[in-house]
DNA sequence: GGTGCCGGGTG
DNA sequence: CACCCGGCACC
């Protein structure tokens, strides 16, 4: 077993990008009412929503410094509703900011070369990092060049309108190999060439799941925070079905 | 089977 | 545009 004597419990912010981190459940609890959720009650109106939007996380002080491999991020709804424990330490809001390699100046990844698949597996590790927007460019940026245009341009211009969220989405090309171009002309005679094993022999059963469909993101979203029954509380992407826009992890 | 969400549909 | 849903990959 181990000594861990001096834990610490937090309360992190899971709103869109904030990601505060305080030392209370009251001091989240008022930092998202009034931040996020836009209410100026004064202390006790709480109607229990601003619950959804923080989760504890529990961290040894001693590993704080370099490890950050025990947070355990437990929902809120079961922690204990007596007073929180008085200790203030401050300045831990941003403690992984200055924890990014120096290589990566504008793009979110390094993630090299093109061809590599990149398989990233136990993604739990840098979770905690908490980038501003780790998520979507998971691709490369290699414009595949299938129906190029007549004209030469060879530069293709990426109209960099804001540089805030441009969306690659590179889907897989339309593999539908039918064997051969299918001659719809029905007096073909006698020789209906009808099956020759008609094996798609050119799809990789596994084609690079990590690059195909942007790895669905980790943390809840509305649908599983707020439920079926509450569905008017879900942002509006996710009553459309769309990607989540409240919780954007 | 539940969940996140892309693509496509409707008004 | 807002809004909804089928279907799919992912757990
Ligand atoms: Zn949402």
């Amino acid at each position: 077993m181990l000594y861990c004597n001096s834990m610490k419990v937090m309360f992190k912010c899971l709103w869109k990008n904030c990601g505060k981190v305080l030392s209370t459940a009251a001091g989240i609890q008022r930092h998202i009412r009034t931040i996020h959720l836009g209410r100026n009650c004064d202390s006790d109106c709480s109607d229990g929503e601003e619950d959804f939007y923080y989760s504890e996380i529990k961290l040894h002080t001693d590993l704080v410094a370099d490890g950050l491999s025990s947070l355990s991020p437990v929902s809120p709804s079961i922690l204990s509703p007596g007073p929180p424990p008085p200790s203030p330490l401050p300045s831990f809001n941003q403690l992984s900011d200055s924890h990014r390699p120096p290589q990566s100046s504008d793009v979110k990844e390094p993630h090299a070369g093109g061809t590599t698949p990149l398989s990233r597996s136990a993604p739990s590790a840098l979770y905690l990092i908490h980038t501003d927007h780790a998520y979507q460019a998971t691709a490369p940026v290699s414009i595949p060049s299938s129906s190029s245009n007549s004209s030469g341009s060879a530069c293709t211009s990426f109209t960099p309108s804001n540089s805030s969220n441009f969306s690659i989405s590179w889907q897989s090309p339309p593999v539908t190999f039918t064997g051969a171009t299918v001659s719809p002309s029905k007096s073909q005679g006698f020789g209906e060439q009808r099956s020759q094993t008609i094996a798609v022999l050119s799809s990789p059963p596994r084609a690079t799941t990590a690059l195909s469909r942007k790895v669905r993101g980790e943390g809840k979203k509305c649908r599983k925070v707020y439920g079926m029954e509450n569905r008017d509380m879900w942002c509006t992407a996710c009553r459309w079905k769309k990607a989540c826009q409240r919780f954007t992890d």
